[in-house]
Order: structure tokens, then C-alpha cells, then sequence
DNA sequence: AACGCCGCCTGATCGC
DNA sequence: TGCGATCAGGCGGCGT
């Protein structure tokens, strides 16, 4: 799953070669991706449109534009499940499941889904919703001590929550408590405060060594060609799955006691944790 | 208002 | 071997 991490990665990746490049043709292949805008609006809006700046915020993609008139609009992307973006040759032949290509010249952006539950569209409400960014300043640990305090949900389930706190999905839920050695099944509200403090600097660390990592996230395509190639990161170099401590370990040993790795469902989610080091 | 559950999608895997 | 059934999972929407 694309999470905050693979989202920075990303954005580091798309800025450098979108920056500057005007939107000519714009080619929307499945139109659920850009609701609820109409597929005739999105392109009549977007064609002209130059790239100004590509940031993140949670795991959302934010293209900032600026139109002919020189009006600035954003446009918004966000990852789904599957989702992939690729600046590639304008003649490249294109992957599976290309939901959105927009024209650049002498190269194109393809926004790739093969489950379509990802966005590209000029809605911005959903970042309305958002949660404090947790590598941030906003990311103030009161506050998060605060809502934990007031939700019986296990702690997995609350950090999934992008309004608790943006960016952290299934993999980082898993990867933050096992590092700071808290059971996933735990009550929100019945952390303490040593351990709200403990999981907050454990979701930054974890956060940030992924993205120093490279993330889990292909940015070539013609690299991810893997069995699984969502879990193949292009440039052999910077393949961050292979440091995850309990995602999609199940069975296999802790690093930190030698024990065994286990995976749990919970909300219909894979949970991965160590029922040694993670107690309570 | 917190919380559980469904539907959206496709591809991988499972069961017969 | 082949083919249909099942499952995974971020997130919005809906009902309680």
C-alpha cells in the first residue's frame, strides 16, 4: 500500500521531472478516477496548465498548476491501493490499467491503477479531513494523547484513522507499534502516556527511515517486473521491504527476540506483530 | 459522535 | 488442468 513514504519518495521523484512541463493533451481513460469532475471539465482545465510545484500531504499527491491565465489550481492525486505514477517517453508504451495520461511534449505522465481506487482529480475537500502531518510540527503529541484517550478501538485500527494523524496506513500502522513494543489489539485509550510518547516518536522514526530507504514504492516501471511488483523497487539499491520488522513476516523471526512473527486480522486488515516484544 | 460494515475493483490464490 | 469462488485493502458513505 502506498503510504506516507511512498508518497515523499514519490513526490522527490515527480518534482524534479514534472516542474516546469506544460499539460497538453489529456487523456482520461476511466473516468471514475477524476470524480466527480466531468472528464470534458478535468481536461479543459488541466490542458495549458504548467506544473509549478508537486508537494505531499499525508498520502496525497498535491500538483500545484498554473493555468494560461496564470491562475494557480491544485490537482489532486492520491495512490488507492495501486496506483503508480510514471513521467516516461512520450512514445512508451504504457502498463495495464493507464486510468490518465496527461501529454507534456516530448514526455507524459501516466497515472496507473489497476484497481482504480486511487484519484487524480481537481476535488480538494478531501484534504479537508486530514489529520496533523506526523513529520510536521502540527503533529502535536497532546493532541494525539488527547483523541487516543477518547476511542476504545484497538490502537492498529485508530492509527489507520487519517484524522488522528495523516499518512499511515496498514504497513507503518504495524512497523510504528512494533517498535515501540505496543500491541496492536491494545485499547486507544488505555496507552499510557509513556507509551502515546513512545509511539509517536516510533511513527516519525519509522517514517523517516522509510522514506531514507527509498520506501517500498517502483518508480521505474520498466524495472517492476517482479512476481509481487508492487514490493520491487526499480533501482536494486534503495529495497526498503526487505527492512520492514513485522509486515508480511508472518511466521518468520523477530529481530529484536527471536520469536515468531504473527499476523492477525483486524477491521478485515492484516495485523503483523510480535506477541513477545509487543504486550498488553 | 464513535464505530461497524458495505461497496468499489482486479489479480492472486484457493478449492474442487 | 481448468475454472469459479474467495480474498485483500484505502476510503467514502451510510446506518446505528
Amino acid at each position: 500500500m502506498p503510504e506516507l513514504p511512498e508518497v515523499e519518495v514519490l513526490v522527490r521523484h515527480l518534482r524534479p521531472r514534472l516542474s516546469g512541463q506544460r499539460i497538453g493533451q489529456v487523456e482520461v481513460r476511466r473516468a471514475k478516477v477524476i470524480l466527480p469532475s466531468k472528464a470534458s471539465s478535468f481536461a479543459s482545465t488541466l490542458r495549458g496548465g504548467k506544473f509549478v510545484s508537486v508537494e505531499r500531504r499525508g498520502k496525497f499527491i498535491l500538483f500545484r498548476l498554473r493555468s494560461i491565465k496564470r491562475r494557480d489550481f491544485l490537482l489532486l492525486g492520491h495512490l488507492g491501493m495501486t496506483g503508480r505514477m510514471f513521467v516516461v517517453p512520450k512514445d512508451a508504451a504504457e502498463p495495464k490499467h493507464a486510468a490518465v495520461v496527461l501529454h507534456l511534449g516530448k514526455e507524459k505522465l501516466v497515472y496507473q491503477d489497476t484497481r482504480y481506487f486511487g484519484r487524480l482529480t481537481l476535488d480538494t475537500r478531501p484534504l479537508e479531513r486530514l489529520g496533523p502531518e506526523p513529520l510536521s510540527r502540527d503533529f502535536d503529541i497532546s493532541e494525539f494523547a488527547r483523541r487516543l484517550k477518547r476511542s476504545a478501538q484497538p490502537i492498529k485500527i485508530r492509527l489507520l484513522d487519517q484524522s488522528l494523524v495523516a499518512g499511515i496506513g496498514n504497513i507503518y500502522a504495524s512497523e510504528a507499534l512494533h517498535l515501540a513494543g505496543i500491541s496492536p489489539r491494545m485499547q486507544a485509550k488505555r496507552l499510557s502516556i509513556g507509551q502515546i510518547e513512545k509511539l509517536a516518536k516510533a511513527i516519525r522514526a519509522v517514517l523517516k527511515k522509510a522514506i531514507a530507504g527509498g520506501s517500498t514504492i517502483p518508480l521505474d516501471w520498466a524495472g517492476a517486473r517482479a512476481k509481487n511488483e508492487f514490493f520491487y523497487f526499480g533501482p536494486a539499491q534503495n529495497y526498503y521491504v526487505e527492512r520492514l520488522l513485522v509486515y508480511d513476516r508472518a511466521g518468520k523471526l523477530c529481530h529484536g527476540c527471536g520469536k515468531q512473527i504473527r499476523r492477525i486480522t483486524q477491521a478485515a486488515r492484516s495485523t503483523y506483530y510480535c506477541p513477545s516484544c509487543q504486550r498488553g
